[in-house]
DNA sequence: CAATCCGTTCAATTTTTCTTGAACATTCCA
DNA sequence: TGGAATGTTCAAGAAAAATTGAACGGATTG
């Protein structure tokens, strides 16, 4: 089969890059949702091809559809994995991993949680202790004033610790 | 008063750069936490100085002690604004516009959410539309994976925008 | 074994994003 | 009205983040 007719069918297909229109806009979708999450855009191009691939793919194949090099496929499925926003499913005769996307929005919700923002919260605990023992030792005037603000920081982080739970929840 | 002074002091208050080391502290969780959040550095530095400082303060007052410059102020406290973040508090005598730091965890949220998530969420239901029109007219075998996928996808964007006004509701 | 395949890692590069600073508009005041 | 004060905008430069690609380690195969 010789490549222009390849071309042509893609032609057809309203394809670019060898992906249809819809994995075009259904990855657009993901790597938008993404960026709003402060991830990179092949974490988004990945999952997103994965999303709407009915086959579990091999990371060559991502690299290959995609056009992104080995290095970002691998480590944009490690982050992936990470999130258990990726499934890895055996394929028989075949030695390459293969994955399909988890599309339980739950799953993906927890784990956004569990990888991203729990951390974040648990560190900003560890602050709130020495700016406790700092505020309190303030020029007298401020003390005060630094406590209560101290204060409503710890408020603030109670609120997120109960509600983040809560959340998941709420997506059964 | 000759700047040895100044410096005598700024180093027995635990000062670099004209901060007091728990001023750095705080801006330090929310230069955090706006990174979280996907936004500039500056943003933080300055929601953070306005959080802890008991009066409020002019643009000025931010370049001088944040060590930035009047445009990245400038941008910073537009964003702030819009977000809700800040108030503009009016001072006698002075023409120059004060701010002073919103510290309402439901405000900071609602305006988060007003300003950076639900754009997103309404650009993302237009797109929906798109894809159920293009899978429809996918290749026969694909048809019903698609529809099945962009169905998922119709899914998470309605529990997203259920879930939303909950949220805010949470914070009281 | 040696050769190949698969996937990871990481330094170098590219791309994106943020910051700066100078030009500008507007308001205020003398 | 002229000039000083205040704040915004945006092109250029600096900084940060993502991507690449080559080198590597380990597993598999003939």
């Amino acid at each position: 089969m010789s490549s222009a007719v390849i071309r042509d069918q893609d032609r057809a297909m309203g394809r670019r890059n060898g992906l249809t229109s819809i994995e075009m806009d259904v990855i657009g979708v993901f790597v938008n949702a993404v960026k709003l999450l402060g991830m990179p855009r092949s974490v988004g191009e990945i999952y997103g091809l994965l999303f709407i691939t009915p086959e579990p793919l091999p990371l060559d194949a991502l690299v290959v559809r995609l056009g992104i090099s080995k290095g970002s496929a691998s480590q944009g499925l490690k982050v992936l994995r990470g999130l258990g926003a990726v499934k890895q499913v055996y394929v028989g005769g075949d030695r390459r991993d293969h994955y399909a996307a988890e599309t339980e929005l739950k799953k993906l919700v927890a784990g956004f949680i569990r990888e991203e923002v729990s951390p974040r919260l648990e560190d900003g605990g560890e602050r709130l202790e020495q700016l406790r023992v700092a505020a309190d030792g303030a020029e007298e005037g401020l003390v005060d004033f630094y406590r209560a603000r101290v204060g409503k920081l710890s408020q603030w982080h109670a609120r997120g610790q109960a509600v983040l739970p809560l959340l998941t929840g709420l997506l059964d």
